[in-house]
DNA sequence: CAGCGGTTCATTTTT
DNA sequence: TGAACCGCTG
C-alpha cells in the first residue's frame, strides 16, 4: 500500500538478510512480492551479487513475469535481464535442454501436457490389452504422477506392487508409459522436475556447475512446492546455503495436486541456522474481513499459526446472503456488486466473483449478460489447449520431433485424409516391427504390409507435407509464423475448417490466425538463433491461462474465477458465491474428511484465500437449492459460514427467482429467452447501466467456448454492440474493453484493460498469447 | 472411413 | 448440463 520502496521492520528485515537461509511467512496481503523484488535489487546493489547468480523461482509465468518488471524498475532493464527467474518448469526445462548431452537425451525434447499424456496412455492400454474399464485412464495417469512426485521410480513401484495384481497391471502400465515418454522424446509435466533432480543427484559436475551459477535461490509459494521442487532446491542450495523461501502456511491449496506442506512447515529443521521472518500486517483489507479470515483459519489444526492485523480500520459489515437457489443468487451477487459500484464509485474491475468449481460460472454468466455487463473469465480452457491450436501445434512440434508419435497421431488424419483407425493401426504395427517412430513408418508407407493401395496414397500425402515442410525449415528463411502459414496452407487445415459449414468454425479460423500473430511477436522478441520454433513450444507448453495484465485493470470489466486463480490477486469487492456444503467444501473432501480429518483443511485454506482477497466489501452467499448435475438439489450452507464470527456478518435473505411453484419445471421454460423475462431486472439495485435497451442478440451462439479468459468472441461482440453498456467506462468508444483492433507490428489483438483518460489513456491489449501496454494516443491502433 | 445419435460419464483445483 | 465415448449405418 505504501510506496513502492517503503518496507516495514520485519519487511527491511528479510530484505537486508542477504546471507544464509531465510524463511519468510507472509501472511495474506503483507506485501511479500515487495519483499521479493527489493531483496533481489538488494542483493544486486548492496552485496555485490551479480544478477546472473540469482535464481527467482515462482509457481506461475504470469507470477515470473510480475517479479520481472517490478525488479527492472528497480534495478533497470540490463541486470533484470539476467536474473534467473521462471517457474520451476520452465527452469527446469531450461536446465534440461542445457545438459541433455551430458546423459544422452536429445535437446529438442517435446512436453507433453495432461491430454497427450493420456492420449499415449489410451494406446498403451490398447497394447497391454488392458481395458478402460478396470484401468480409467484418469485414474491411471493420477497414480502415475503420484509416484513421480513422491520419486518413487518404475522398479521400486513395481516392487512395492507385487503382491497386488491389479497394482501389479498399473505398474507395467507406468513401465510402459515411461518408455512411451523416452522413445517419442518427450517429458510429461512431472518430469521436468524429477528428471533434473535425478540429473543433479547422478552427475556431481553438473550439480557443481549449477550451484556455481545459482548462488543465491529464491522461492516464492513455498507452501506449494511438491516433493522434487524441494529436492531440487535443497540439492542447489545445500553448499552455499542462501535459501530464501517466501510463503504461507495457510495458503497451501495444491495439496491435491502433491504440493507438500511440509516443506515450509520443517523447513527450521532442515535449516536448524534460518533466519524467519513474520509478516502479519495485512495492507490490504479491511479489520471485519480480517477477523473474519483468522477466525476461520484457526480451526485447523495444521499450522504454524499467525495473526494477521491491519490499520486500516473496521470497515463494513461482511454480508451473508441466503438465497432461495442459483439464479436467485446470482441475481442477489450482481445486483449488490452493481449498488456498491454505485454508491462508492467503484468499477465493475474493482469486483471479483468467486466460485469453488468453474461450472458455477454460468449461471452467473447468465445474469450478467442480461445486464449487458462485461466480464471476463479468468482460467477455464486455455488458449493453447484448444482442438484447432493443439492440432496445429502438434504439426510443429513434430518437425522439431519427429519422435512424437503422440503428435502425429494427432494430425496425421486432421484435417481428414481418408486415414482411419485401421490404416494407423498398420503403420503402428510397422512400425514396431521395425523399430522407428511412426512418421518414419509412414514416410515408407509402401512397405506396410496389408495396407490397401488407396490408403497407401493418403499416407504418402501426409508423408510428403511432412517431409516437404521440414526441408522448409532446413533450407530456412522462414520466419516462425510463415511457417505457422506454411502449415495452415499446406496441410489443408485452414481450408477444411473454411468449407466446415459449421459457426464455431469462424472462431477457430480466428484462433488460428492469433496463434500465428503470437508467433510474429514471439520472434520480435527472440531475435536470433534459428527460427526459435523449439523455444516456442516450449514457452507454450508451460503456458498458463493467467498471463494476462488484467489484476488491477481497470475499464469496467467484472472479473470471475475459481478460488484456485484468485490467489494472488485483491479486489475492493469480492463475493464468494455458492458457500454450501458439497460444493465448498467440495463432496469429495467431505467423504475424505470421514476417514481423514484434515481433507478439509485445505478447502478451508481455500476459504481463507478467498475471504483474503476482498479489501474492503465482501459478499459471501449460498442457495438452498440449486442445478447439479443437471438436476436440481436442495443444499445446506457451508460449514465455513459457520466459522465466521457472528458480529462481523450481516445476514440478508433472498427469495428464489420464482416464488412458488417447483422451480424445476418453471424454470426450464424461461432459461435461456434472455429477452424475455421481464422482471429479471427488479431487485432494485436502482440504476441500470446502460440506458437503451438492446434487440436480443442475434447469435446466442448455445455454445460459449469460453477459451481465452476473455469470453470468447462473441461474447464481446456482444458486448460490442450495446456500448456504454458497460458501467463506469463509457464503453462508446471503439477501444474500450472488448474491442479487437489491429496493431502495425503486433496484428490483431483484443483489448483486455484500459486505464485512465483522454491522452493518458493506456490500453492493454492481448495479442496472441501475449499482452501489450500502450498508450492509445501513440499507438496506431486501427478498430476493427 | 466418416458421420450420426445414443449413451454414459463426471464435475475441483494446474505447471 | 455438458463433454466424451461407443456402436451403428451409409
Amino acid at each position: 500500500m505504501a510506496d513502492e520502496t517503503s518496507l516495514n521492520p520485519e519487511q527491511g528485515a528479510a530484505v537486508e538478510q542477504t546471507s544464509g537461509p531465510l524463511l519468510v511467512l507472509a501472511g495474506a496481503g503483507s506485501g511479500k512480492t515487495r519483499v521479493l523484488t527489493q531483496r533481489i535489487a538488494h542483493l544486486i546493489d548492496h552485496a555485490d551479487v551479480a544478477p546472473w547468480n540469482i535464481l527467482a523461482v515462482t509457481f506461475t509465468n504470469k507470477a515470473a513475469g510480475e517479479m520481472r518488471e517490478r525488479i527492472e524498475y528497480l534495478v533497470g532493464d540490463e541486470a533484470a535481464g539476467r536474473l534467473w527467474i521462471g517457474t520451476f518448469h520452465s527452469v527446469c526445462a531450461r536446465l534440461l535442454r542445457y545438459e541433455s548431452k551430458a546423459f544422452g537425451l536429445h535437446s529438442d525434447f517435446t512436453i507433453y501436457d495432461t491430454d497427450d499424456c493420456r492420449a499415449l496412455l489410451r494406446r498403451l492400454l490398447v497394447a497391454l490389452d488392458l481395458s478402460e474399464q478396470d484401468f480409467p485412464i484418469r485414474q491411471v495417469h493420477g497414480e502415475i504422477s503420484r509416484a513421480k512426485n513422491a520419486m518413487i521410480d518404475v522398479p521400486t513401484f513395481a516392487g512395492r506392487a507385487a503382491h497386488n495384481p491389479h497394482k501389479r497391471r498399473i505398474a507395467d502400465i507406468y513401465d510402459a508409459y515411461e518408455k512411451g515418454l523416452r522413445a517419442n522424446n518427450a517429458f510429461d509435466f512431472d518430469d521436468l522436475i524429477v528428471e533434473p533432480v535425478r540429473l543433479l543427484q547422478r552427475f556431481p559436475e553438473v550439480l557443481e556447475k549449477c550451484r556455481r551459477r545459482w548462488k543465491h535461490i529464491l522461492v516464492d509459494e513455498y507452501q506449494d512446492t511438491n516433493r522434487p521442487q524441494y529436492l531440487l532446491t535443497k540439492l542447489l542450495a545445500a553448499e552455499h546455503r542462501n535459501l530464501c523461501v517466501v510463503g504461507d502456511d495457510d495458503q497451501s491449496i495444491y495439496q491435491f495436486r502433491g504440493a507438500d506442506i511440509r516443506n515450509i512447515l520443517d523447513f527450521e529443521k532442515d535449516y536448524p541456522e534460518a533466519v524467519v521472518v513474520r509478516l502479519e500486517q495485512n495492507y490490504r483489507s479491511t479489520g471485519r474481513i480480517l477477523a473474519a479470515a483468522n477466525a476461520v483459519i484457526d480451526n485447523n489444526v495444521d499450522r504454524k499459526g499467525k495473526n494477521l492485523w491491519t490499520a486500516l480500520g473496521e470497515g463494513d459489515l461482511l454480508q451473508v446472503a441466503e438465497c432461495g437457489d442459483d439464479r436467485g443468487e446470482a441475481r442477489h451477487v450482481v445486483a449488490q456488486i452493481r449498488q456498491l459500484c454505485s454508491q462508492h464509485d467503484y468499477t465493475l474491475a474493482d469486483a471479483a466473483i468467486l466460485y469453488r468449481t468453474n461450472a458455477q460460472s454460468r449461471v452467473l454468466e447468465e445474469e450478467l449478460r442480461r445486464h449487458k455487463m462485461p466480464y471476463i473469465i479468468v482460467g477455464g480452457t486455455r488458449f493453447y489447449e484448444r482442438k484447432e491450436i493443439k492440432d496445429v501445434l502438434a504439426y510443429l512440434r513434430l518437425l522439431v520431433n519427429p519422435a512424437d508419435d503422440v503428435g502425429l497421431l494427432r494430425v496425421i488424419n486432421a484435417p481428414k485424409r481418408g486415414i482411419g483407425d485401421t490404416t494407423v493401426e498398420k503403420i503402428a504395427l510397422f512400425a514396431r516391427q521395425t523399430h522407428t517412430d511412426l512418421l518414419q513408418a509412414a514416410l515408407h508407407a509402401g512397405e506396410v504390409p496389408g495396407l490397401a493401395a488407396r490408403a497407401v496414397k493418403a499416407v504418402a500425402t501426409f508423408g510428403e507435407l511432412m517431409t516437404g515442410l521440414a526441408q522448409q525449415i532446413h533450407e530456412g528463411g522462414l520466419s516462425l509464423p510463415e511457417l505457422a502459414q506454411e502449415v495452415l496452407d499446406r496441410s489443408g487445415y485452414l481450408e477444411a475448417l473454411r468449407e466446415l459449414d459449421i459457426p464455431e468454425a469462424d472462431s477457430r479460423i480466428d484462433n488460428l490466425g492469433e496463434l500465428v500473430n503470437s508467433m510474429s511477436e514471439f520472434s520480435g522478441r527472440y531475435e536470433g538463433e534459428g527460427i526459435g520454433l523449439s523455444q516456442f513450444l516450449e514457452d507454450v507448453a508451460l503456458m498458463s491461462s493467467e498471463d494476462e495484465a488484467m489484476a488491477g485493470a481497470a475499464g469496467g470489466t467484472l472479473t470471475m474465477m475459481t478460488l484456485h486463480s484468485a490467489k494472488g490477486l485483491e479486489y475492493p469487492i469480492v463475493a464468494i458465491c455458492g458457500m454450501e456444503e458439497e460444493i465448498f467444501p467440495t463432496q469429495r473432501a467431505i467423504e475424505e474428511s470421514r476417514s481423514q480429518p484434515r481433507a478439509i483443511e485445505e478447502e478451508r485454506r481455500l476459504c481463507y484465500v478467498g475471504i483474503t482477497r476482498a479489501r474492503r466489501h465482501l459478499l459471501m452467499s449460498y442457495a438452498r437449492w440449486r442445478y447439479l448435475f443437471g438436476q436440481g438439489r436442495e443444499m445446506l450452507p457451508s460449514r465455513f459460514l459457520e466459522e465466521l464470527p457472528k458480529e462481523l456478518v450481516e445476514n440478508v435473505q433472498v427469495q428464489a427467482e420464482l416464488a412458488w411453484g417447483s422451480p424445476a419445471g418453471a424454470d426450464r421454460g424461461v432459461r435461456r429467452q434472455a429477452g424475455g423475462r421481464q422482471g429479471a431486472n427488479r431487485q432494485g439495485t436502482g440504476r441500470q447501466g446502460g440506458g437503451q435497451s438492446s434487440p436480443a442478440k442475434q447469435i446466442p451462439k448455445p455454445k460459449a467456448p469460453t477459451g481465452v479468459h476473455y469470453v470468447a468472441d462473441e461474447d464481446s461482440g456482444l458486448q460490442m454492440q450495446f456500448p456504454g453498456a458497460g458501467d463506469g467506462t463509457g464503453g462508446d468508444d471503439l477501444l474500450g474493453v472488448g474491442r479487437w483492433v489491429q496493431h502495425p507490428a503486433w496484428g490483431r489483438g483484443q483489448i483486455v484493460a484500459r486505464e485512465g483518460d483522454g491522452d493518458k489513456t493506456k490500453l492493454s491489449i492481448r495479442f496472441g498469447a501475449t499482452t501489450k501496454r500502450v498508450v492509445a494516443a501513440y499507438a496506431q491502433l486501427q478498430p476493427i
